[in-house]
RNA sequence: GCCGAUGUAGCUCAACGGCAGAGCAACGGUUUUGUAAACCGUAGGUUGUGGGUUCGAAUCCCACCAUCGGCUCCA
């Protein structure tokens, strides 16, 4: 006899000795037993005919889409499906892996044909009949001998290798097949399972994309295909994906940043390097405002250093030898005079040269901390297939301090490092962000300093973490060579997750360049260096900010704040002197005068996301008034034009994220 | 860097071995307009670059450059 605790608590007894999740949804209801394609038990995710031989916690799970596990079933279900229909089409492949993924599932494969998008359509086709026959995941278990005889048979070395890794991991774990339909019979696959009942329930699926990946993802192990898809449980809701994806396409800022000519790359100019149009170059310029007035109230001073420095300068950093690879080749003097054997780096970063800074002469405690501010462009050879509009570049301008403290005064100023970097997120409405604690890998060698240094180090920063209240997740193997770090993560409109603000503790710089203070006691101390950018790099900050906003930037950041649209060019000399006033108010305006009907002024105006639009005609030009339309189509009527500049100065000078002015 | 795809007018796209086109933008003219595209016209191109195949190449092949989707990397 079984006693089941059903998700409500309520319990249920059962006369037999095994008993499935299809059993317990039979014994539950009809409709319920229809829905269901998997069963939690004791919160742990199995086929719904997987024998339940103990009293446990079950929770059937049914075709839902805000179910995670119905999504893991049905998207590692149709995983299955395209590989049987990849195999049926493509004979010679051989399979290595398939999950779901976020945001749906891929397989990888070897194969000697190339796959292609073209052959999208027939594989979906194949996989539309093998889910039309409606064909029952069975699952199999193999004793481990039998199972490896099993796979080399098949001469898979993939499939022979996972089973390997599985046993190795877990010496008693359990090799599990699956064949979609009857055992020996239809196609099947190593797999661990768990799987929908069978292949009738998966709705709707699409075949996204394929890509190269490496195998165990070793850039040294070979490169095998891999095909990605998505799947639901209904046609409207991958109707409703594909729709969404669209959507975000237009919200891309490489495609508003050409619409709204805020950004370009010439290719004669060079890949990954940006240049700022006019009207990006305002949004850039004003958040470089706002950090100037934080770096002013938070005693930050101004420091101004080379594009380029002395290579051993990087040596000394130790830089140079872990990012040799990533960074443009060195400038030989030799080429120059031959006895001069020095070289010169274009500079991969602004630490190295900060520390000069504070090191030309000697400091004593009373002068720290000192906090020297830059907004330093540097230059990285990233690789040319990671290179991605405004987000991944070749060269960039991070808003860069660098603090040195005694020891005891570290988590203040760390304290007050997390707080301007929140005050950023805060004032430009990101509330989707993830604050990543970024910790060393004790069993990695890249790390330099003193491991009682780094646990101290990465302490500090749980601390401060946790007594800021933010959410954060720890990740180890994210940290820099030289310290621990907090990172602030966002997702871009495609779903890549980018570093934007990031917070970094150092005690192995100061060490390398055996900074100095002399302390109360009349002895040299060793300084600590916080490493801290809270945009992290303008051009990635402005990519995701224009992804953010979806190109309709707040007033104080709008590269144009106030059109001024006449409805007849009766009306210039109004509209000239509306312009006027704004300008002379120190908004950001100008006029369309095309000879244009004012319904084609006010489209323009829109696809610009201008905030406001100023309509004006006769009414307006005899009250002085200008007739208020937001890029939103709210119509906020005539309003008197000093007073439409009061209202949108207060809107920029207390750098709004909302409109003040929709009532 | 690796795998795959894609490069045609400023932008979005068509032509897919046989005369390189459209819409929008630009420019000129007409219109003087009241809240998401007025009308007429003009101009705009060595089809990413360089080779090759062919009577003939935007179209087929090769190399390079760039972009896109992944992988790897990311101080």
């Amino acid at each position: 006899m079984l006693t089941i605790t059903l998700p409500d608590g309520s319990t249920r007894t059962y006369e037999q000795s095994t008993l499935t999740g299809a059993d317990i949804a039979q014994s539950i209801g009809r409709r319920l037993a229809a829905d269901a394609i998997g069963v939690l038990i004791d919160g742990q995710l199995h086929d719904l005919t997987y024998p339940i031989t103990h009293d446990a916690k079950v929770a059937i799970v049914t075709a839902k889409t805000d179910d995670p596990n119905a999504m893991y079933l049905l998207r590692h279900s149709t995983a299955h499906v395209m590989a049987e229909a990849i195999t049926d089409l493509f004979p010679d492949v051989k399979l290595a892996y398939g999950p779901p993924v976020e945001g749906g599932f891929y397989y990888d494969m070897e194969s000697a044909t190339p796959i292609t998008e073209a052959d999208f359509p027939r594989i979906e086709k194949r996989m539309a009949e093998i889910a039309k026959e409606n064909r029952p995941f069975t699952r199999y278990e193999l004793p481990q001998n039998d199972a490896m005889a099993a796979l080399e048979r098949q001469g898979n070395p993939y499939k022979l290798d996972n089973a390997r890794r599985a046993i190795e991991q877990d010496p008693h774990a359990v090799i599990s097949f699956y064949a979609t339909g009857e055992p020996g019979k239809n196609w099947e696959d190593l797999c661990r399972g768990p799987h929908l009942p069978s292949t009738g329930r998966i709705g709707a699926f699409k075949v996204t994309s394929v890509a190269g990946a490496y195998w165990h993802g070793d850039a040294s192990k070979q490169q095998l295909q891999r095909v990605y898809g998505i799947a639901f449980f209904s046609q409207a809701q991958l109707d409703e994906y594909v729709h969404q994806q669209e959507e975000a396409k237009k919200r891309d800022h490489r495609v508003l940043g050409k619409q709204l000519e805020l950004f370009t790359i010439s290719p004669l100019v060079g890949s990954g390097l940006i240049l700022w149009m006019p009207r990006g170059g305002v949004i850039r310029q004003e958040l470089e405002t706002f950090m100037r007035e934080q770096l002013a109230l938070r005693g930050y001073s101004a420091v101004y250093t080379p594009h380029i420095g002395h290579i051993d300068l990087y040596k000394t950093s130790g830089h140079y030898p872990y990012y040799k690879d990533s960074q443009f080749p060195t400038i030989k003097m030799s080429q120059r005079d031959p006895d001069d054997q020095s070289e010169y780096l274009l500079k991969p970063m602004n630490c190295p040269h900060h520390i000069q800074i504070y090191a030309a002469h000697p400091r004593s405690y009373r002068d720290l901390p000192i906090r020297l501010a830059e907004f330093g462009t540097v230059y990285r050879f990233e690789q040319s297939g990671e290179l991605s509009g405004m987000t991944r570049v070749r060269g960039f301008t991070q808003d860069d301090a660098h603090l040195f403290c005694t020891p005891e005064q570290v988590e203040q100023e760390l304290v007050s490092t997390l707080d301007m970097v929140l005050l950023v997120l805060k004032t430009l409405g990101f509330q989707d962000y993830q604050c990543r604690v970024s910790l060393r890998d004790p069993a990695s060698d890249k790390y330099a300093g003193d491991p009682q240094l780094w646990d101290r180090a990465e302490n500090t920063l749980r601390r401060i973490v946790a007594g800021s209240g933010i959410k954060s997740v720890e990740a180890v193997g994210e940290a820099a060579f030289y310290g621990p770090k907090l990172d602030f993560l966002v997702r871009d409109v495609i779903g890549r997750q980018w570093q934007l603000g990031t917070v970094q503790l150092d005690y192995v710089l100061p060490e390398r360049f055996g900074l100095e203070y002399i302390g109360s006691d009349n002895q040299p101390h060793r300084p600590v260096m916080i490493h801290r950018a809270p945009f992290g790099s303008m051009e990635r900050f402005t990519g995701i900010l224009i992804e953010h906003f979806a190109g309709a930037f707040p007033a104080w950041l709008a590269p144009v704040q106030a059109s001024v649209l006449t409805i007849s060019e009766k009306f210039l000399d109004y509209g000239r002197e509306v312009l006027s006033a704004l300008q002379a108010a120190g908004i950001r305006a100008d006029m369309d005068t095309a000879s244009d009907k004012i319904g084609a002024k006010i489209r323009r105006s829109r696809e610009l996301k201008t905030p406001y639009m100023l309509i004006v005609g006769g009414k307006e030009q005899e009250n002085r008034a200008v007739s208020v339309r937001t890029r939103k189509d709210r119509d906020l009527g005539s309003v008197p034009l000093d007073e439409f500049i009061r209202r949108l100065r207060e809107e920029i000078t207390s750098r709004s994220v909302q409109s003040l002015m929709i009532d």
